[in-house]
DNA sequence: TTGATGCGCAACAAGCAAGTTGCGTGTGTG
DNA sequence: CACACACGCAACTTGCTTGTTGCGCATCAA
């Protein structure tokens, strides 16, 4: 079938594990396999799956610092996620206006809103 | 670990065929699991439960119209993954400011821009 | 060199997801 | 009623995903 790249950043971020990694990389700047599992109820190895898989997808980079292996966030296949729902959700352009606004706005919420 | 909502419309939106129905639909405004089964190498009932898992994420809605089940999107959910990616990718800025301009532009590419 | 730390690879088990087929039910038509 | 069409439920198979453990290699410090 193969529609689009964007299935691959899709599928990267329908895990909870990675996309509390994303979370971190987001906030953190950086971080590596080993300190992310110090703080997930999972082995090393398994985080360090993840983080292959994130950076299979392009949605993070690894760099070497020494013996560490440390990852950060890349925006760029986000944004290219976003596009990808923008176009679909454009023929419906509901929200669009208002997301248009937040994205222009200086201060955006720290915080992601959808309410549960 | 359950971190958003959004982890399930990213779930739902990972599956080349789910990717193609909501394709459809933006294009067209409805459809019913026999229609897209036609054009899919797939069964009617393989793509009646992606239509429902569809519908689980919220992504579109089904209505009863005879005996036939009419589904069309909901762009909310879309609206509100984008919000939640906007969030993580703002930390960086990179090419939010073009996209922000995309959403505010009166014509928009009727195709996504991903290169494949 | 020795020891400690961090990563990589491989084998394995368990669960979920996508697809199939078969059959039954509801709805519209003649 | 008889027939055709569309949907719904259930059982089953297959393959990928996630997680585990064990072991080996590379790097930094003493």
């Amino acid at each position: 079938m193969s529609i689009t790249a964007s299935q691959k950043v899709f599928s990267a971020l329908a895990d909870p594990t990675r996309q509390q990694l994303i979370d971190w990389l987001a906030e953190e700047e950086t971080g590596t396999a080993t300190e992310f599992a110090a703080r997930l109820p999972i082995s090393r190895q398994a985080v360090a799956r993840h983080l292959s898989e994130l950076e299979a997808a392009g949605l993070v980079r690894g760099a070497r610092l020494g013996k560490e292996l440390r990852y950060s966030l890349d925006p760029g296949p986000l944004v290219d996620a976003m596009q990808w729902l923008a176009v679909r959700a454009a023929q419906w352009d509901t929200k669009l206006d208002a997301l248009a606004k937040y994205l222009s706005a200086d201060d955006q919420p720290s915080e992601d809103s959808d309410g549960g």
